[in-house]
DNA sequence: CGGACGATTTAA
DNA sequence: TAAATCGTCCGT
């Protein structure tokens, strides 16, 4: 019998998605932009990421010096969320790529808030802009609603944290590549990308060691 | 077991 | 420009 039209976009969908994110790490990175992450409520479009390599020579992954209780879900299977607290405040998400044990993953950097802002608003009262709700990797897990509980979830099926590709195709003319965000090593490598002028990706901020007293 | 620090955000 | 704030990981 044939599925449903509802079910068999879902399964294409699925299927597209696990095969972007089970290929190479870059690819991975820039085709996550455009793509659509839910939770409750609230959808937002992707619209700056970060790669991660995970073991392979990668001195600012998580995953870098092997594996510990904090990023397991690194080494597992693509398509799993590997969530982290930082800063004593902050959780931040990435979507696990790759194959087992390479512990790649892409840290999702920004997000325009399509769905559920009346939510993502309540969740970020401070905010003024609507483009500043998910503008930046902890202020979109903020908006989202993502914190320790999403560590590992499955983001491709139906669960309570779901991925999708994006409505419509990413041009590659509108992508931008350069250096990460705030990490210690590994400037040189164009592994940011966003989408050219978007409104909601993140400023860039050099990585500045602090200094306790 | 101590301590340095971080893939950040916010306010001043 | 600096404070907030704590889990993680490494060295002793």
């Amino acid at each position: 019998m044939e599925p449903a039209p509802d079910d068999r976009s879902a399964d294409a969908d699925r299927e597209a998605l696990a095969s972007l994110l089970t290929g190479p790490l870059l690819p991975a990175a820039r085709g996550l932009l455009g793509c659509r992450l839910s939770a409750g409520e609230v959808t937002v479009r992707i619209t700056e990421v970060e790669a991660y390599a995970g073991t392979a020579g990668d001195p600012a992954s998580h995953a870098h010096r092997g594996r510990t209780a904090r990023n397991v879900v690194m080494f597992g299977p693509a398509g799993h969320a590997y969530v982290y607290f930082t800063y004593g405040m902050h959780w931040c998400m990435n979507v696990v790529t790759g194959i087992e044990g390479e512990a790649a993953a892409v840290l999702l950097r920004a997000g325009e808030v399509v769905e559920g802002v009346d939510t993502a608003r309540a969740r970020r009262p401070a905010v003024r802009r609507d483009v500043d709700l998910a503008r930046g990797p902890a202020r979109l897990c903020a908006t989202l609603g993502i914190d320790r509980a999403t560590y590992g979830a499955y983001l491709l099926g139906d669960g309570p944290v779901r991925l999708r590709p994006p409505v419509r195709p990413v041009p590659d003319e509108t992508v931008v590549a350069g250096p990460r965000v705030g990490v210690t090593g590994a400037h040189d490598l164009p592994w940011r990308f966003w989408l050219d002028g978007d409104p909601t990706v993140s400023a860039y901020r050099r990585h500045v060691p602090r200094v306790r007293r």
